[in-house]
RNA sequence: GGGCUUGUAGCUCAGGUGGUUAGAGCGCUACACUGAUAAUGUAGAGGUCCGUGGUUCGAGUCCACGCAGGCCCA
């Protein structure tokens, strides 16, 4: 017959080993996806990882949450198929690979090929992948590892490629340009890791101008003016005058208070009525001057007076429209007029911005928003081009400027006297046609590019986009059909962000990603996207036909450069190169339900069944990472969400709150805690601590606690069943005592774990994994081993094997095995091993894996919830006698005769008696004896049920309450028995108060030791009489004798012989005597006797006795 | 600067729809118990519930404004 395994000292960390190699001898997690073939899909999307770094505990935390639920819903029968993944283009992977080599981008094509560079990144970025397999495995992280897609594969680009051509027929990829840092004197642009290098931003001292904007004279702009002669403007400060000839349009703050100051303009002299922000008049106009009248001014004087004569908030000032400052080139569209900007403020300036959108990534962003056009001039090659060049020269249409270095990037010498920057020619002409406000140098901090140390421009260059705006309504709908976890993050972070939506700028200008499929014309007026592999071959046989390729190329790698050698020809006939750009990254991971399988090139079945996703998690950095591309693109390709349910996870911090990094060496090393504390409790911990979308302070202690308190208390527990069942032979081969032969905490216990069944699947169900695993842990360390147990120990290693005995040993392992069900999504590796040591010896389930096991299903009849009350009125019971004990120094182990419990109504009366033994018996006492109101002893006392008549009687309440504090024993007896009772508010105001209105306890019984917790009372009788403290001293004896076996080390079942020497203390002796058959049952003796004298005795402390025994053991006894 | 998020005991965290004495575990102190024993029970100490205003008879909870930490974006 079987026997439980039973373990000394479990190491948890070799017990996760253990479990790893059977899982993989067996085939565990294919089986669980086999087994369930047939069953409704539960489709799982894996976020690549990349494997150019080492994994963190933080991957721990996020693949545990993404593995948790996948078991769950295996558990709960659904088949659940999931595909790793790698992210492997990008570029963190390029700056590692140009570190390593000592180069930079510059260098590439140069210093090395592009083909070289690319097979460098190849390599590096799987680098880790073999650490990343270890830990994926260690951890239990159940992901398929032998087929992944891989975003570098051919395949996986095609289909990239693919979906970019369904994006192109359908419109929604054109070109444009951004607004990015981009240096003149080298010729490109900048990236924000370029610009990010130490030593780029500097001081320097520009010059700035407060230029004035005239208030166009019509209807809509009436409001803002006096009189038909007023002149009013809005004055914007720029440090950056170049940009003056190209501003279209200014921005306020929506809500930032402005005014209208009349005054006059400090170079001509001229009246002038100023608009800008209230907050700033004080830095326009002096303090001094403010008594000034208007009138008394006369041309050149030092003090300006000035008037604020009205007042606007932005948005009063949004649509008017105002005269073009420079008025050098047109606009293709309505142009100058005020609009409302987020990024507005009053901290410097006046409150007014100046927008030009070719030259300013925030104003590019508001004109598109309202619709404003940017200046543009067309070039001789038919290009349109802004009104400064590649070069940072003004274009001949701004003729005043034609031809001059917006910033000196010739080297010209600053220090000559004749030397004027642009800016400063341009200061003075506004000075000159009374347009500027205020001229002044000023001094701030300004990128510079790092090779040519001279200022960026913020320039428009072009650029690749998706139209995600063109979806805009319909991601925002979509999205309200997604479950998010945190639900804030769904509608705040990502709803906001979808709300604001932007264009998707889709273009790179790197070497390792995918390339974007689009060859062009040099004009520009033709072009092509190719959306597959075969497409493209098509293609190039025309090319060559037409003999604009030599010949056609062998495409093994769809990368650069290869893709770059290759020339189509467009239907004019004309060349076609590929345009340069490489696209998003992004775009490779939000195109991962396709191009995992290679759709739509083949496989349109496995991408229907496994699309969209059930369930997805991530950490919340990837808001606008990759939940965003996978929600844009299944909107835009699939009309559909991407996924339904998605957890963001918080970031793993160290224990002190601070991010981890491997600089600071604060990072916890995922392999080290693994192999100290075992997977589960590193899981559990992660889990248990804190929900996944907060963030978690990770600390080592807390995992030891784990260990100890829940994992620790489990094995126990098992242990403790283990080593009786085992004595027994009990392995649950008999049919199920029925629930109504089982004891109270028989069907108390089972009612519990049905009710915890039911909690951790609505938990597990609504994606709530912290919940399911305090719920689990509450269960097992409270309920379980430090009730039940603790109540029930005698009734396993005491007696025969009888029902009652069997009863116990079927409810423990009904509770042990449906905790290693529940748990087993959580703590896959210990439970596997629960499970099978259980499993093993009864053989009631017929899997060879908890992980191949159904949830459990909830028995709802074994539910009670009376029981369950009563059980917790035991509880307190309990916990007030110990305390009451405690008091009087009085030890559990002396009996006492009785408790006093006042009850004020029959309902509590029969739930107390019904767990009365298991009372009697936790603190050993004889009997419980209840008052009721009869007994006329009880003290009342009343308190009122704020909430009740809070409603009722609102800002009375504190009079009413005074009233009800007041009443004495006489008042609260009469509210009982007449139903009602009055009470006066105050001189001429009265209210009836109904039993309801108050609650009322009994908190006192004059003469007796009571305690109390809420509403339950209890009473302690402390007199010891003889008898008791005979028993007391027996029980003693007992507990000794038990001591003297262990010491002994005899087997709990061995028999013994016991001989005391008679005491000198007769009340000792009269308790061996009329105690002797308790002792001996206790013991497991087989005889106590007297004798006069003992040789070789053992002497034993009692209290005050002294007591001389021996033990001895009955050699004859067979098991 | 904007969006989101967190702030409760020394530490980690609970505290539906507002209800008057704010809880748990760990840690600390003391005592007890002992056939689960590297366990367990009881008790104690420990809180301006981040701050300031407001709404309300009543605010940890609702509102406003701040402060501090975190993430993302400028």
């Amino acid at each position: 017959m079987g026997k439980y395994n039973e373990y000394k000292n479990l190491n948890y960390a070799k017990l996760g080993e253990d479990v790893l190699a059977f899982w993989k001898e067996n085939n565990i997690f294919g089986k669980s996806v086999t087994t369930r073939e047939g069953n409704e899909n539960f489709v799982f999307y894996e976020g690549p990882p990349s494997a150019n770094g080492t994994p963190g505990i933080h991957h721990v935390m996020a693949r545990a949450v993404k593995d948790i639920f996948c078991r769950y819903k295996t558990l709960k029968g659904f088949q659940v198929n999931r595909k790793g993944g790698w992210d492997t283009h990008g570029l963190p992977v390029e700056l590692q690979v140009e570190k390593e080599l000592g180069i930079t981008k510059e260098d590439i094509g140069k210093k090395i090929t592009v083909e070289e560079y690319n097979q460098r990144c190849r390599e590096t970025v799987m680098r880790f992948k073999n650490q990343w397999d270890d830990l994926t495995e260690k951890m239990g992280y159940w992901v398929d590892l032998n087929n992944p897609y891989i975003t570098f594969e051919n395949e996986y680009i095609e289909s990239c490629w693919a979906l970019l051509k369904r994006l192109y027929d359908k419109g929604y990829l054109y070109k444009g340009y951004t607004i990015q840092p981009y240096s003149p004197g080298a010729g490109t642009g900048l990236s924000s890791h370029e610009l990010n290098q130490p030593g780029c931003y500097r001081m320097v001292k520009d010059t700035t101008i407060v230029a004035q904007f005239e208030v166009k004279k019509i209807t809509r702009n009436m409001f803002l003016f006096d009189n038909e002669e007023e002149n009013v403007c809005f004055i914007a400060w720029t440090t950056t005058p170049w940009t003056l000839p190209s501003n279209t349009a200014l921005a306020v703050g929506k809500g930032i208070k402005y005014v209208k100051v009349k005054s006059f303009n400090p170079y001509t002299f001229e009246p002038v009525s100023v608009i800008l922000a209230k907050d700033l008049v004080s830095r326009y106009f002096s303090d001094k001057a403010k008594d000034l009248a208007l009138e008394d001014y006369k041309p050149g004087d030092k003090l300006i007076p000035f008037k604020v004569a009205a007042e606007f908030v932005g948005s009063d000032l949004a649509g008017v429209e105002y005269h073009q400052l420079m008025p050098y080139v047109q606009p293709d569209k309505p142009a100058f007029r005020v609009v409302v900007g987020d990024f507005v403020t009053t901290e410097d300036g006046t409150g007014i911005v100046h927008i030009s959108p070719t030259f300013g990534a925030d104003d590019f962003r508001v004109a598109a928003q309202n619709d404003i056009p940017a200046l543009l001039v067309t070039d001789e090659f038919g290009k349109t081009m802004p009104l400064v060049d590649k070069q940072g020269r003004f274009v001949k249409e701004v003729t005043d400027f034609a031809g001059m270095y917006v910033k000196n990037y010739t080297g010209e010498d600053e220090t000559g006297a004749d030397y004027k920057p642009t800016d400063v020619k341009i200061a003075i002409k506004l000075k000159e046609e009374n347009k500027a406000f205020r001229v002044e140098k000023y001094e701030h901090t300004y990128p510079h590019c790092w090779r040519t140390d001279k200022p960026v421009l913020y320039y428009p260059l072009d650029s690749w986009f998706i139209k995600t705006t063109a979806v805009k309504d319909r991601l925002i709908e979509l999205n309200k059909t997604i479950n998010w976890k945190p639900e804030s993050t769904g509608t705040g972070r990502f709803g906001n962000w979808l709300e604001n939506l932007v264009d998707w700028n889709l273009s790179r200008s790197r070497y390792w990603g995918t390339p974007l499929p689009i060859w062009r014309t040099e004009d520009g007026d033709e072009e092509l996207c190719i959306g597959s592999i075969a497409q493209l071959n098509q293609e190039m046989a025309k090319a060559v036909e037409a003999g604009v390729m030599d010949a056609a190329a062998d495409i093994k790698d769809l990368h650069r450069p290869y893709v770059d050698n290759i020339i189509l020809v467009s239907k004019s006939g004309k060349a076609m190169y590929r345009e340069p750009d490489l696209i998003d990254v992004w775009f490779d991971s939000g195109a991962m339900p396709y191009a995992q399988w290679h759709y739509p090139l083949e496989n349109k079945n496995t991408f229907e069944q496994n699309f969209p996703a059930d369930y997805i998690a991530e950490g919340v950095d990837q808001t606008r990472g990759w939940f965003f591309t996978l929600h844009a693109l299944a909107v835009m390709l699939e009309d559909s969400v991407a996924y339904k349910n998605v957890i963001a996870n918080g970031l793993v911090l160290d224990k002190n709150g601070n991010k981890m990094s491997k600089r600071l060496g604060n990072a916890v090393d995922p392999f080290e805690m693994i192999g100290k504390y075992g997977p589960d409790a590193v899981r559990w911990y992660m889990i248990a601590n804190a929900p996944p979308w907060d963030n978690l302070k990770f600390n080592a202690d807390g995992v030891v606690e784990t260990q100890r308190r829940f994992f620790g208390t489990l094995q126990n527990t098992y242990s403790f069943f283990a080593l009786y069942a085992n004595l027994d032979n009990f392995t649950y081969a008999e049919a199920d005592v029925p629930l109504e032969r089982r004891t109270e905490s028989d069907r108390w216990i089972i009612s519990k774990l049905n009710t915890l069944v039911q909690e951790v699947d609505s938990y597990l169900a609504d994606y709530d994994p912290t919940k399911a695993a305090r719920a689990i842990q509450d269960f097992v360390v409270d309920d379980l081993s430090n009730w039940y147990v603790r109540l029930n120990r005698k009734r396993f290693w005491k007696g025969e094997y009888n029902e009652d005995k069997m009863a116990a040993y079927q409810t423990l392992y009904t509770c042990l095995e449906t905790i290693a069900k529940l748990a087993s999504p959580i703590a896959p590796f210990y439970t596997e091993q629960l499970f099978r040591d259980l499993n093993s010896v009864s053989g009631r389930n017929s899997v060879e894996s908890v992980h191949l096991a159904d949830f459990p299903e909830v028995a709802k009849g074994a539910v009670d919830k009376d029981l369950e009350e009563r059980m917790q009125l035991a509880q307190t019971v309990s916990s007030l006698v110990h305390s009451l004990r405690k008091k009087q120094m009085i030890k559990v182990r002396q009996p006492l005769q009785r408790i006093l419990i006042p009850v004020l109504s029959e309902h509590t009366k029969q739930q107390i008696q019904a767990v009365e033994d298991l009372i009697l018996s936790e603190v050993n006492v004889k009997e419980v004896e209840y008052i009721d109101d009869t007994s006329g002893i009880l003290v009342k006392k009343i308190k009122p049920n704020f909430k009740k008549l809070g409603q009722v009687f609102g800002p009375k309440m504190k009079l009413v309450a005074a009233a009800v504090q007041q009443m004495n024993q006489e008042d609260i007896a009469k509210l009982e028995r007449e139903g009602g009772f009055e009470i006066l508010l105050n001189d001429d105001e009265t209210a009836v108060l109904t039993p309801d209105d108050v609650e009322i306890s009994s908190e006192d019984i004059p003469g007796w030791l009571v305690a109390n917790e809420g509403k339950l009372t209890v009473a302690l009788d402390i007199t010891i009489t003889e008898e008791l403290k005979q028993e007391g001293i027996a029980r003693d004896l007992v507990n000794r004798i038990q001591n003297l076996r262990k010491d002994s080390n005899l087997e709990v079942q061995d028999k013994i012989h016991i001989r005391v020497q008679r005491s000198a203390a007769p009340e000792v002796n009269a308790a061996v005597e009329n105690y002797n058959a308790y002792i001996c049952a206790e013991t497991q003796a087989l005889s106590l006797e007297f004798v006069d004298e003992l040789v070789d005795g053992t002497l034993l402390d009692i209290d005050e006795y002294q007591v001389y025994i021996q033990i001895q053991i009955e050699s004859n006894v067979t098991i």
